[in-house]
DNA sequence: CGATCACTTGATCGGTTTCAAGGTCGGTGG
DNA sequence: CCACCGACCTTGAAACCGATCAAGTGATCG
């Protein structure tokens, strides 16, 4: 899951548009469909068009562990070894392509610039695992629900006019997230537009306020969306 | 923080010994001696050929999250851009070689292989701070610490012939990994070793008495320490 | 031998979890 | 068209775990 967009650049075919994994790797895909799960070959990575794609790892005892969220933009699959270590599913209906990895790693030998370009992935993918371990040591409730907010600000840019964004997770993935009960957030959401730092127009979206007040509350500077 | 190693292979030249970064690179630092700060230009990685290192970020608000610890063979310094995004340290006496991150990168264009082992220790990176945030979200002090002991015992494969294992970093340095206070560290230790899991023969070591019940109590088949 | 530092242990407090209802919304079938 | 149902979310009350505050122990070093 990077935030890094792969921008395509003037001057040479963009990154993902040679032939090995041009646009016929495009898979449209509905909601709650597995992209891979924990174990299997890991031979691709996933670019996402649109829709949105959660990572996660469940464990013997049942609790789960949301990794990340990836939006159109985003790329999974990226930090695996010969297996994946984790499941990967959507959760609204989402365009993905495809891109094999054996090919993408070929084409590296030909172009250097393909290896920079894949290290800065890496280095985007490792902040990213760095800002959630900062977010889940963070102590407060209200603290990782405004970090969380204030990154899907950051991530989601566009805004509908009345300033509504989507949260197209729920409340349990949130929770998984975050590293803690589905209550305790539904209970700090309330709480945040309660001191009207934001709206809660309906389940599935939110609307910032008070910008400068979500920020106070996230409290460290840096961090989550980079 | 990488766990790879960087281990030379017969057909040529071990990747670190070039000549742009040889072994005149080594230093020899004390205990708390700084590496670089949160801010400073990222030039160099750095090998860790014996000691310990920490990589932490200090908030705003005096809290710190110890985002890794370096032993024997890791590799700092990478996953940031262009400057540091935290700081970094040893915690003991350490010996390091020093490598140029941009000798590297140009040597990554005449050399493909070389991008690929970056690549592998990238993947390496996102899965540890993968490991970090999941045990960051475990809810119990007891896995917590278990688990973290557990990567130590993984980690300095070497135990001593009555099986103490070193644990070279204060409570202090624990706690703030694990998300957790120094007594809260301190208690669960003692937990642990009334027990009989582990002992704690001094201030800087422990034995592991019970390999299988600390596997249990760390709970999750997978991860820290890879 | 006293001082200091790191660690341990004890008691209380508070925030999150847990357990338990109650509410809202969308869909389905009568 | 409306009543019902179930999924998801919200809200309330009590329990629990780790944080905090506070003291005490033990080693090391001058």
């Amino acid at each position: 899951m990077l935030h890094s967009t792969i921008e395509p650049s003037a001057d040479h075919h963009p990154i993902w548009s040679d032939d090995a994994f041009s646009s016929n790797g495009v898979r449209s895909l509905a909601a709650y469909s597995p992209l891979f799960r924990e174990g299997d070959p890991a031979t691709h990575f996933y670019e996402v068009l649109d829709g949105c794609v959660r990572a996660f790892k469940i464990f013997p005892d049942g609790r789960r562990q949301i990794v990340s969220f990836a939006f159109a933009g985003d790329i999974v699959g990226f930090g695996h070894g010969d297996h994946y270590r984790f499941d990967c599913d959507t959760i609204a209906a989402t365009r993905l392509r495809a891109i094999h990895k054996s090919s993408l790693l070929r084409a590296m030998h030909d172009r250097p610039d393909l290896g920079e370009k894949l290290l800065e992935i890496a280095a985007d993918e490792v902040t990213n695992m760095r800002d959630l371990s900062i977010l889940l040591c963070r102590k407060t409730a209200v603290e990782r629900i405004a970090s969380f907010l204030l990154s899907m600000t950051k991530r989601n840019e566009a805004a509908a006019s009345d300033g509504r964004r989507s949260l197209p997770m729920c409340r349990a993935d949130i929770a998984d997230f975050l590293g803690l009960t589905i209550e305790t957030v539904s209970r700090t959401l309330t709480k945040l537009r309660a001191l009207r730092v934001i709206d809660l127009p309906d389940r599935a979206g939110f609307v910032v306020r008070d910008m400068h007040r979500l920020q106070l509350l996230a409290q460290c500077d840096d961090n989550t969306g980079h």
